[in-house]
DNA sequence: AAACGCCTCAACCGCCCTACA
DNA sequence: GTGTAGGGCGGTTGAGGCGTT
């Protein structure tokens, strides 16, 4: 299918915002809203195409954008949530109020990318040591439908390096049934699948999205926060902070989450 | 002070998805 | 079922700022 160019470049405007054309887009929204994007320049007199007026709009003269540098807070969420949603930037945007995924990229591809560089080396022995106990310890378990099998548990005690962001969410949850699901979640997190392309979006249908709710309480009883709609990032709408960690403990990266948590 | 290189980030480009006729 | 328009998204670019030589 040929598409026909987003827009009109003859006598359209390219380039840096000028305050002028800024106030008018601002009043114009303001007052009338934004419709049609196509539309709008026209309606509101501005030489720019409808696509640069978005943008202009979401990434920098929204109301609730925050301006400035990022906290520490900010950036350790973005370098978690990128490690189990990759370049998903819309999706990591979502879940860092008043941040854009514009903004999130380019913080991303300046500064923490470097600084996750350095902390590579450190991070990887720490899995392997984390993944190596864990199955020396019980190798037997690593049937998927065994793992499936447990009841409700809060999430395990896991004994990685990192202690401290592996708590559970469920303190009243006795320390035998947390032994008994970190072993089990050795089991396949010894044999974990390879995602292919269609992995997230398939983990982000409504449909599947219901699998993956019954199946994380199945196993861990995980979820605790309302499940959010698809574009939000259907995973991470299922966690409270604590158990958030978990996750990230058990499957750094988005991809390693086994198909079998999907029921696919 | 000038030249140079690196970094940052706003903006653009092109593709994809969805809704609709 | 097909074509089109509109919007969203991720990748990329390039101007300007800043530090170094």
């Amino acid at each position: 299918m040929v598409r026909a160019p987003c827009c009109e470049k003859m006598g359209l405007k390219k380039g840096p915002w000028t305050p002028e054309e800024d106030h008018i887009l601002v009043t114009y929204i303001q007052q009338y809203g934004h419709g049609n994007w196509r539309a709008l320049p026209k309606l509101a007199g501005l030489l720019r195409c409808g696509k640069s007026c978005r943008l202009r709009w979401t990434n920098y003269l929204r109301p609730d954008i925050k301006r400035g540098n990022f906290s520490r807070e900010e950036e350790d969420a973005i370098i978690n949530l990128h490690e189990m949603l990759g370049n998903r930037w819309s999706a990591i945007a979502a879940r860092l109020p008043g941040r854009t995924d514009n903004e999130i990229k380019n913080v991303w591809h300046t500064h923490l990318k470097k600084r996750l560089k350095q902390n590579q080396t450190t991070t990887s022995e720490t899995r392997a040591h984390f993944f190596s106990t864990k199955t020396e310890q019980e190798p037997e378990l690593s049937e998927k439908s065994e793992s499936l099998d447990c009841g409700p548990a809060s999430p395990p005690q896991c004994t990685s390096s990192d202690t401290s962001s592996a708590t559970t969410s469920d303190n009243n949850s006795n320390s035998s049934n947390n032994d008994k699901t970190c072993m089990e979640f050795d089991g396949y997190a010894a044999n974990l699948p390879e995602a292919d392309e269609s992995f997230w979006s398939e983990v982000l249908s409504a449909e599947n999205s219901d699998q993956m709710v019954d199946q994380f309480q199945a196993i861990g009883g995980v979820p605790r926060v309302g499940v959010g709609s698809a574009d939000d990032g259907f995973c991470l709408d299922m966690y409270d902070d604590n158990s958030m960690d978990f996750w990230l403990n058990i499957f750094p990266r988005a991809d390693e989450i086994p198909e079998l948590l999907l029921g696919i």
